[in-house]
DNA sequence: AAGTGGTCTAGACCACAAA
DNA sequence: TTGTGGTCTAGACCACTTG
C-alpha cells in the first residue's frame, strides 16, 4: 500500500505509525500503543515492534516513558539540516568553471585575534591564508583562514596550488566537528575591491570553526560572497531529520 | 572510561568503534571487524552487536556491505543543524522583550507571483500578512507571509493579536517538511522604513516555505533583520549528526 | 504493585554479493 | 560457493515510574 519495495516488518510498523502522527490523525500527546498491543496488531516478536519505535524515539517524533508509554511530541520544526559543500562543488554545481587564487599565506605566532577566533589560550604558531574563489571570470567567494599549526603540522608545508586550504584540510585532518555562524554585513573597502563591488554592496558571511577529534582547534575561516551570488539552503522533513546522506561512493 | 553513566553494550560498542573512526586510527575504507568477530571480541549476541553497527551505518559513520563487510565511510562535513528558533524565542534568549505588530492583512485570490512562491498551480485564497516583530523599543524582523487558505481554512479567521503568525500555524498545522533559503540583501526603501534602517544597509533575509503531511504548501515566509541584529548558527558533530533535540517538555 | 520500556540471548532463515 | 549482513523469534531479566 504505502510503498513498492519489499517492506521489513519494523519498517511497515514504523511508517504505518508515522502516517498516523504526520497526517495529524495522533495529535502532540496523543499515547501511541504499548509494545504489547503493537505485537497484537502486527503478529509479531516484541523485538520487532521496539526496533521500530525505538527508531521513532531517535528521530524525536515519539517520546517513550517507562510505565506510561509512548507519546506522540510536539513538533518541532526548528532545526533543520544546512548543506554546506565545499566552495568548489557550489561552484561546479553552478556550471561555472571554478579556481582559485591565494591571495596571502603569513605563518607567524598566534595574536591575540587569532586566539579569540580559534577559542585557545595557547600561543602557538598559525598560518593566516586569504583565498580567492572564482566562478568562470567573476570573484565569487573571499576566503580568510586561519590554520592552527599545534594541531595540523603539515600545513605549513602545504602548497595549496592543486587543493584550496579548506579541501586540503578535509584531507588531512581525520574528523572534525564543526560551527558555522552566518550573518549579512556590507562591504568594507577591502571586501569589496577582492569582490569586485561597490563599498557598501551586501555580502554574505559564513564563519566556521572547526576542531579536531581531540577537541582542539583546527581552523577558523570567513568566507564573503555578494549576495547576489550565494544562497544557504536547509530543508526539515520530519520523516527523517536523522537520516544518514546517501552513500557518495563505494570504500575504495 | 568513556564515561560515567551504566552503559548497554551495544553502546559500548559502538562508543569503541567510533572512538578508532574520529580519532583517526581507522581511515575511511577501513574494514571494520564483522559482526562474528566483534560478537567473539565483546562476548555477546549477534543482535547486540548488530545494534551498534546498524545505528553507526544510519548516521553515517560506516557502509554496511553484505559479504564485504563494514566500511568507514569519507568524512562527510557538509552538513550541518541549523537551529531556527521562532522569532519570538529568538528574542526572549537575547533577554529582550518581545512583541509584534500586525502591518498588513489582505485576503485574496492568489496572483501569479503567489502561486510561484507557494510553488502551486492552484488559484485559491491567500492571505497576506506583514508582521513586525520587536526586541524592546527596536525592530527586529520583518515578516511577510503568505498562507495557503486552501490548506488552513481556519487562518482566514484567526486574529493573530496573541501569537505571530508563524506560532499560530505551528500549533494549528500538525506536521510538516519546509525549506528555508538564507541570503543577504541592501535594505529597499521600505524595508529600511520598516526596520528603522538607512537604505542600503545589509539585511540577512531567511525564506522559508512549509509544505503539510499531504505535501501541498502550507505557508511562505520571508524575516529579515538587519545584519547586526541576527546571526544564523548551524553545528556538526559527527557524534550524532542524526541526534534527536533532547525533550522539550513532557506531553500532558 | 504492576505495566511499561530497555536490553539481552541463542538461536534461525534468507538475500545478497564477492570470491 | 560461502561469508556477510538483514531480519525475525520467543523467550528472559531488569529498571523505572506511575497509579
Amino acid at each position: 500500500m504505502t510503498s513498492g519495495a519489499t517492506q521489513s516488518i519494523h519498517e511497515r510498523i514504523r511508517l504505518d505509525l508515522e502516517r498516523r502522527i504526520l497526517s495529524g490523525e495522533w495529535r502532540p500527546g496523543h499515547r501511541v500503543p504499548s509494545e504489547h498491543e503493537l505485537m497484537a496488531t502486527y503478529g509479531c516478536a516484541r523485538m520487532t515492534v521496539s526496533r521500530a519505535l525505538t527508531q521513532m524515539a531517535a528521530s524525536g517524533l515519539i517520546e517513550r516513558r517507562r510505565k506510561a508509554g509512548s507519546f506522540v511530541r510536539q513538533a518541532q520544526a526548528s532545526s533543520a539540516v544546512l548543506e554546506l559543500p565545499d566552495v568548489g562543488q557550489e561552484v561546479r554545481q553552478l556550471g561555472e568553471a571554478y579556481r582559485f587564487e591565494l591571495r596571502a599565506r603569513v605563518r607567524r605566532r598566534s595574536l591575540r585575534l587569532d586566539r579569540e577566533r580559534l577559542g585557545t589560550p595557547e600561543a602557538g604558531p598559525v598560518l593566516w591564508l586569504e583565498c580567492l574563489h572564482l566562478a568562470g571570470p567573476r570573484p565569487y567567494a573571499y576566503e580568510t583562514r586561519l590554520i592552527n599549526l599545534d594541531v595540523v603540522p603539515a600545513a605549513a608545508a602545504a602548497s595549496f596550488d592543486e587543493l584550496a586550504p579548506g579541501e586540503w584540510l578535509r584531507h588531512h585532518v581525520p574528523w572534525h566537528s564543526a560551527e558555522h555562524r552566518i550573518r549579512a554585513v556590507n562591504a568594507d573597502e577591502s571586501l569589496a575591491a577582492s569582490l569586485d563591488l561597490q563599498p557598501g554592496h551586501a555580502c554574505l558571511l559564513t564563519q566556521r570553526c572547526t576542531w579536531g577529534s581531540d577537541g582542539r582547534p583546527v581552523t577558523w575561516a570567513l568566507l564573503a560572497s555578494a549576495c547576489e551570488s550565494r544562497e544557504l539552503v536547509a530543508r526539515f522533513s520530519p520523516q527523517r531529520p536523522w537520516a544518514a546522506p546517501p552513500p557518495p561512493s563505494a570504500p575504495r
